[in-house]
DNA sequence: CTCAAAGTGTAGCCAAGGCTACATTGTGTA
DNA sequence: TACACAATGTAGCCTTGGCTACACTTTGAG
């Protein structure tokens, strides 16, 4: 033991709820690439009219090689088909998550130009914010965009 | 090649903006850890006195073990200074980082407030919101913050 | 029709950040 | 003071998600 006498200092924020709210931002990190790539292939679908892995590469920044292996775990939880060679596509599933994310997306970017913030830097936070805004925030965001 | 006929669609989000947002979004990540461990070493030093390492576990919601590996990295980093069974110190460099943090947080936290978040959501947005946010959007929510 | 180049796939490396199981150290209490 | 138990440390496992280097497949230009 270390601070047996010392009479147990008001914690400002309780270990327990921090404790919760930093699980909880690891679980967001952990379908955030999903988010991301569902939404990069509904994206590429509905501009180019099929998405592929180089198309995907670039937009994502990274080499094909993540790429490819990613796709493979996103079609081990049944959010896209991919077959060799041949395009990718969403399962019904991923096909929905798409949508809800490019909401998400449109609602964190307007609300962030709404505030003055430039559109290249709204861009580049709500690329990071999407995924750690829950329901509630998001509704609020919506209704205090100032169109 | 595969659609050189198609006129080259024109993208609603470049890709290249968009691998740029990617990117940054990872780098963010990369720096996510430092900044909440930091935060609440500087949390617990107020709080209790000094941090140990069980206290940043209960605090952090992992294990004692991951906790231990990753101190090793931020000393490694220049953020901490830590001696076996001893408690962990803030270098200058991780005392500021930290001053930082604490201090998007509080932003973060009061915006969400004002926007009528409750205090447990908005603490948990908050956690992942706060490691994307821009110092220009900083600056925007600190202002649009009705007290 | 051919074949070079683009696209795709795969082997194997790395770091971060989770974990369990077990060993070692420190210390307050009996 | 001894020692039980809390705290700390460490070995070794796993998954994700980066990468390079190299191999294989497809395809459109000539
Ligand atoms: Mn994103
Ligand atoms: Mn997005
Ligand atoms: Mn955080
Ligand atoms: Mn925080």
């Amino acid at each position: 033991m270390k601070k047996p006498l010392r009479p147990a200092a008001k914690a400002v924020r309780p270990s327990a709820l921090q404790a919760e709210s930093l699980r909880q931002t690891r679980r967001e990190h952990a379908s955030e690439t999903a988010e991301d790539y569902v939404e990069a292939i509904a994206d590429l679908s509905a501009s180019q009219g099929e998405a592929r892995v180089v198309d995907l590469a670039r937009r994502l920044g990274v080499t094909h090689v993540t790429v490819n292996r990613t796709l493979a775990r996103l079609q081990r939880e049944g959010f896209v088909s991919v077959q060799p060679y041949r395009a990718i596509f969403l399962t019904p599933t991923g096909l929905k998550l798409a949508e809800e994310c490019q909401h998400r997306h449109r609602v964190v970017v307007a609300f962030l130009r709404s505030l003055g913030i430039s559109e290249k830097i709204a861009e580049i936070d709500a690329e990071g914010i999407e995924h750690h805004v829950s329901p509630e925030t998001l509704a609020a965001l919506a209704r205090h965009t100032h169109r």
